[in-house]
DNA sequence: CGGCGTTAG
DNA sequence: TATTCTAACGCCG
């Protein structure tokens, strides 16, 4: 059996990438992108990394070095960035028959066709291809499992002698193992913090010790991710490409809003915004949901007022994906849970239970109503079609509010110029 | 099976 | 003044 060939593309700072697309002006600048409410630093440009500014630090904490070295700060524009993944995806598409999206910014392919020898030409040539019509510099790890390119990206990241490609085939093993004790222990791929502290005692300190190690002995001492880990280290594959994507078993909504709240009104409006949103996902993946969570809660940082969480579930006697359904049991299950006098900062909902369209049509016969079932169907369909036409918030429900004076702050957050015609790059 | 911890991006 | 959001999986009781 030939051996496996995998392919792995990181696209380098990607956020900040986005923005340098279009703002050229920044692009040998120190840029940082912010998460909601323009709080955490979520991604850096290496400049800004060099600086200290460190992944998920409060912006408040890095303010005097943002300031001191003109950082260009932006909030995150989200709209822009999937846009850009799409196309960047798209590409890579063109250059292999079995695509894994893992992420918005990183993606597995098959490389299995192409010698192992014109592996890192090819590399070259997704590289150039998707800097050109897109904009954006990507990383290429070549290797023969999915851990060991996951170190090939990661050197490609940290010695620019390898000019954003490096194909491990091209190497002896004990080359690879010299690189292999350069990389610490929690940087593997699968390897955190916790299992780090817990491997260091043992003498397991870097790729190349864990590589050295019993598989065995690691399952029992940790557990199955560390051994399979340990594996695809030695060049055993045990993480299949996975290119069919599959339904989340799980979706989530949840903000901190822009300020506190604590009228129960206006958490009715917050959950019932994020309830239409979290059915949309639902719909688009053609799931519904038997199970509604939600949760509320005060700001968890703030130890100066009185703290106040609670979450509830509910379960629908027929799955369903129609958003008058799942809305009204969102604010039924807040009733049973808000308390007033506190100062609410986090509201969210988790729908769960999904069963496929296909599969509840043949379930129900007899069941319910099937003519109202495709009724609410049509409806939810002319309702997503509208707002995927006309932007988010064309359509919407009553309860969300028009207002939504809680709702996230984004002081800083570019044109969304790949997606809005009204937000469109012009040139001058 | 539900709750919790860990990992990841 | 100020601390993201989402998802999967494995372990444990």
């Amino acid at each position: 059996m030939k051996p496996h060939v995998f392919a792995l593309v990181d696209c380098n700072n990607f956020y900040v990438s986005c923005e340098r697309v279009f703002f050229a002006e920044i692009r040998q600048h120190p840029v940082i992108v912010l998460s909601n409410n323009d709080s955490c630093v979520v991604a850096r440009s290496n400049e800004a990394k060099a600086l200290g500014i460190a992944m998920g630090m409060p912006l408040f904490k890095c303010q005097r070095v943002v300031k001191q070295h003109h950082v260009a700060v932006f909030s995150s524009n989200y709209a822009l960035y999937q846009d850009m993944s799409d196309r960047i995806m798209a590409v890579l598409s063109r250059f292999t028959s079995a695509l894994e999206i893992y992420s918005i910014d990183e993606a597995w392919l098959d490389l299995s066709h192409v010698p192992a020898a014109q592996c890192e030409i090819y590399g070259q040539e997704i590289r150039r291809c998707v800097l050109q019509e897109t904009g954006i510099p990507i990383s290429v790890g070549i290797a023969s499992t999915k851990v060991l390119s996951k170190i090939a990206c990661e050197l490609v990241k940290r010695h620019s002698i390898f000019q954003g490609v490096l194909n491990l085939f091209a190497w002896s093993e004990e080359e690879v193992d010299a690189w292999l004790t350069g990389i610490a222990v929690e940087d593997v791929w699968g390897i955190g913090k916790q299992l780090a502290t817990k491997l260091r005692p043992a003498g397991i300190v870097s790729a190349h010790t864990l590589k050295q190690s019993n598989h065995v002995w690691i399952r029992h001492y940790l557990n199955v991710a560390a051994q399979r880990a340990t594996l695809e280290l030695q060049g055993i594959s045990c993480l299949p490409l996975e290119t069919r994507k599959k339904p989340r078993q799980g979706i989530m909504v949840s903000r901190t809003f822009g300020r506190i709240i604590e009228d129960l009104h206006e958490l009715e409006e917050a959950i019932a915004t994020y309830a239409v949103s979290a059915v949309e996902k639902v719909r688009r993946q053609r799931s519904l949901a038997r199970q509604v969570s939600i949760f509320i809660h005060t700001n968890p940082f703030d130890r100066r007022v009185p703290q106040y969480a609670r979450s509830t579930t509910a379960t629908l006697p027929v799955a369903s994906a129609f958003t008058p359904d799942i809305l009204d049991l969102a604010i039924a299950l807040l009733h049973t849970i808000y308390a007033p006098g506190y100062h609410y900062k986090k509201a969210g909902i988790f729908l769960s239970e999904f069963q496929t369209q296909e599969m509840l049509q043949t379930d129900l016969f007899g069941i319910f109503s099937l003519e109202r079932y495709m009724i609410q169907e049509r409806l939810m369909h002319v309702v997503d079609e509208v707002n995927g036409t006309w932007g988010r918030h064309t359509l919407c429900f009553g309860t969300q509010g028009m207002k939504r004076s809680w709702s996230i702050r984004q002081m800083r957050r570019s044109q969304r110029y790949t997606t809005r015609w009204n937000e469109i790059l012009t040139v001058s």
